[in-house]
DNA sequence: GAGTTAAATCGGAATCATTCTTATCATATA
DNA sequence: TATATGATAAGAATGATTCCGATTTAACTC
């Protein structure tokens, strides 16, 4: 998935096009890393004066709606990433600093069986948290 | 662990004994599932009439230091159990609907190899979530 | 291109979990 | 029992997120 076939997504399932909506498409095309929401707003706020809150959430809410974005909670903050594979199951190697990510294909869900008497599996996280080069030099 | 080695623990630790710390210990030990902060405070003020919220967060907060509690945090919200096994590693099946839990031994971390170039790993989380039997049948 | 309609945005208030602050109180100890 | 230090109450403060009413704008119709 990349901007364009994103936007063309959002106007598909009848959302609108708006200049705010591509412009934070094109800053998690850019930047392939988990943000936060206030990453996005600060990004933002150079270009758009004003914006608002409300628009930076609502616009991650309809993007990962429509899995344009992946999303998981991280130290009670929900992060967001432009999907680095919409199509297939997979976890994440995730810098805690920069929130950089790097994608792993097994799933331990497939390696063995959780023994799950009496209970109705419905969802997972498997997630592993480290600092990248550029993140782990200054931490000394 | 049980609550009269939590409560020595603490004591040598050098934090005093109270009636509020010992029930709250005496109710983990009760519950062994996940309860967030307003759940531990709602079974406390039957006894405590006006008990404030900043006791149970930080009693918690003691309690999770010293090993005596795990915690998560699942949905925007940390949630705390008394601690099934302080001396190895695990991982849990969890209700989301009452917190109750199941021990899983395995550890991901140990059958395949992550591969982490560029990254130092300080971290992982495994997670399996679903419905027990008593509140998967309420669902319908 | 102007008019219409529903969606998008703004600005700020509201909410929810959690933490902090200050004064008061209780536990453990001398 | 007196004292010191830790624990608690009460409520304010914080931070992320959501909600709401009013206004603006994109997309469609004529």
């Amino acid at each position: 998935m990349n901007v364009e076939e994103a936007i063309q997504l959002m106007k598909d399932k009848g959302f609108k096009h708006t200049d705010k909506r591509a412009d934070m498409l094109q800053l998690f095309s850019a930047e392939k890393r988990y943000l936060a929401a206030k990453d996005v707003l600060e990004h933002m706020q150079g270009k758009y004066n004003g914006l608002s809150f409300d628009t930076i959430y609502r616009n991650l809410s309809v993007f990962t709606d429509l899995g344009i974005l992946e999303s998981t909670e991280l130290d009670g903050e929900k992060k967001f990433r432009f999907t680095c594979a919409a199509d297939h199951h997979h976890h994440h190697l995730i810098c805690l600093d920069c929130g950089k990510t790097k994608h792993i294909e097994e799933c331990p869900m497939d390696l063995f069986p959780v023994k799950k008497e009496g209970f109705h599996i419905v969802d997972h996280k498997f997630e592993v948290y480290g600092y990248c080069e550029q993140c782990e030099a200054p931490r000394g």
